[in-house]
DNA sequence: AGCCAGGTTAAGGAACGCTTAAGGTCCGAG
DNA sequence: CTCGGACCTTAAGCGTTCCTTAACCTGGCT
């Protein structure tokens, strides 16, 4: 396995000094200053990533969920702010961690290491579920067979309820992690998204089920 | 498979902080005061251990060491001490994640989840129950093989009965993590409820049985 | 028998989700 | 720069499902 460690941190100091502490214990740190330039990157790429959250350019926590759209890596979040809403929040959001500045490289080594320590899930370039073929990487979409031109966000929501094939996932986990959360004042947006997808998808749409009260859950047969 | 979480935590308050915690967010707290009460537990009976670092007894430390040579189970270590080389020890020697006092309980519960989410999600999350099967995570329950369409709270009250098999729950417990506790006015709403989920259990509604006074338990056999 | 906890039923209203249609933003083409 | 298309969001109407309440009934306990 690889053992490249990407660090999203802008300040040169503490990149500086965490970068060396990992080269020291034998990992390959690829240190981006920059939210923007992280944004395009290929979280399966590397082994954990360690990110920063008060950023130029795209916010961390945007990053977050961008790479947990894609990928199932360990990712370290660090963050000037004790704060308890945020932790929740990046904690949820899938970080495997929570790190608050000041600390000293070794304690960051060492939960790296209890990340990395943790069992590995397969990591699945694609999914099939009942009819429905999905390829993360290609961001790509077929139904019984037939390519289907989903928008961004309507690919987004169909992964992410891929990935939990057969869980019932909430409409907050879904917004939270597939669509912007700056409009979070209406509640209905997630639906138009659901029931375009359900239109797309043709026959298979009865594969995507409503969990009443709670979400949606993609079914292998409808 | 068990939702059971082992806390190691002499403060009786906070012990009963996080317990209720745990206790709401569905998980099966076993509260021990003392490190020496803790040391011949077996960690394999539970799918998650919190662990306090300054306790009476064995020394939290030792108990972790202890724990590691015999299972994977994830271990959550609490210290009131911020120190550095406190965490790089108990990460090394296995730890999950250390977490400093004084925290709130959501976010301890988050990282019980992060925690949590990396191993074997997919099998630990049903409950056989005679012939009572609950699938936590598809929220979804089948009766004889047949699969039930229960609402949301039907499916609450059940889930929670369902992960305190065998044991009595009152009625209070029951409307307190189940129902919208604002409307207090009437105690009847919760007979509604098992009234209905007693009907869509066909053959297996003996198995929820009326505990007289107290409230509900769901048993293995009618 | 009498009391009280629990069971059952029916009905209203609240909550929820689906759909259609109408802006509004972003971005590339002309 | 302007135009148009693709896309996301919001609003509103509508049907459905669900929760609660009230009223009445059953059954256990003393």
């Amino acid at each position: 396995m690889s053992n490249r460690i990407l660090l999203v941190e802008d300040d040169e100091a503490l990149g500086n000094q965490v970068s060396d502490s990992l080269s020291r214990a034998g990992f390959d740190p690829h240190w981006v200053a920059d939210g923007d330039d992280a944004r395009d990157l290929r979280p399966d790429d590397y082994c954990a990533i360690i990110l920063d959250l008060m950023l130029p350019g795209t916010y961390g926590m945007d990053l977050l969920k961008r790479y947990r759209l894609k990928s199932e890596v360990p990712v370290l979040i660090l963050s000037a702010r004790d704060d308890t809403s945020d932790k929740i929040r990046a904690l949820k959001l899938g970080a495997d961690d929570y790190v608050t500045k000041p600390f000293f490289p070794e304690e960051l080594l060492a939960r790296v290491h209890a990340c990395l320590r943790r069992p590995n899930l397969v990591d699945t370039e694609r999914v099939a579920v009942g009819a429905i073929y999905i390829d993360f990487d290609r961001r790509e979409v077929r139904s019984h067979d037939e390519a289907l031109a989903l928008t961004p966000v309507e690919f987004d929501v169909l992964a992410l309820l891929a990935r939990r094939k057969g869980s019932a996932v909430s409409r907050d986990a879904i917004v939270d992690a597939a669509l912007d959360e700056a409009h979070e004042g209406s509640r209905r947006t997630l639906d138009v998204h659901v029931s375009r997808i359900r239109r797309k998808l043709g026959q298979a749409a009865g594969q995507l089920e409503t969990v009443w009260g709670i979400g949606y859950r993609l079914v292998e047969a409808s």
